[in-house]
DNA sequence: TAAAATACGACTGTATTAGTCCTGTTTTAT
DNA sequence: ATAAAACAGGACTAATACAGTCGTATTTTA
């Protein structure tokens, strides 16, 4: 199946969020409560997105989230890489080792290779701020 | 995650397969020993394209299938809408209604319909002839 | 009439995603 | 000081979808 993680749109909410409040910071409840997503997983997705220095944090009570590039820096391609468990459309294209056991009499690799490339090209073409 | 489903992958070896032999009438073990396919699920892709019209099979001792449309009149996304379960890219665009609890306050459906023609258009384009 | 093929529904196993829980650290207001 | 409220993050559980198997029936031919 061809299906975005609930992850992906998370991130997207959320980053659309944050950068409509501008300077201030936001608290990961604001987000999660406004848009009904769970608490704690938007948090590991907020972790994740600082890691990738999208996102910078402030501890503390009055804590929270502020944007570091704008959308319009932010490929969806990034944000789909950082989140989900694998970028590619067939299992053979991971970057670890290949276990297909089709793999040696494939017909369809090369094929499916360059679908792959098409599909990333969206993914590359878009900001995160046509998402806004 | 993006990725197509074996089920697709194998439709497209299997139709190849039958593709170039021909007049001849191709058993489901001709093609799920060639490329490891397991007998019983390539069985039932091969009864869902028959059901589809792009099969037609005989049976008996002699039996098989052969192909019924050449595989340039036929598009990659119907076999992707025929074997996948669904065909949107995200919860709330299947045929029923969506139960995704955002919905209502979901900032990123209308750009994330456009993603998905997109990506449809690509299916469209690409014909089954061209895996070959 | 036995063998070999398709036909098909029900079932099981497995992988991935989605979500929860628990404990820790940091900062601030009182 | 210290309690409250935020981020930090690993481990766990639940839900879902995919992949594969099994059993039985039907069809046709040698
Ligand atoms: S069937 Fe072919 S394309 Fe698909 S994962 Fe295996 S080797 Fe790759
Ligand atoms: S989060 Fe928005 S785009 Fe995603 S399924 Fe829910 S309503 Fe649709």
């Amino acid at each position: 199946m061809v299906k975005f993680s609930k992850k992906l749109e998370y991130s997207l909410i959320a980053l659309r969020h944050i950068s409509i409040s501008e300077d201030k910071i936001t608290r990961v409840r604001d987000i999660s409560e406004k848009y009904n997503i769970p608490h704690d997983l938007l948090a590991k997705i907020m972790q994740k997105l600082k890691k990738e220095c999208i996102l910078e944090s402030v501890q503390g009570i009055n804590g929270g989230y502020r944007l570091l590039k704008k959308l319009s820096e932010i490929p969806l391609f990034d944000l789909y890489s950082f989140v989900e468990s694998s970028t590619s459309i067939v299992e053979c294209m991971h970057d670890d080792a290949s276990d297909c056991y089709v793999s040696d009499n494939c017909t369809i690799k090369d094929p499916l290779a360059k679908m792959q490339d098409e599909f990333e090209n969206i993914l590359k073409t878009k900001m995160v701020s046509d998402f806004v």
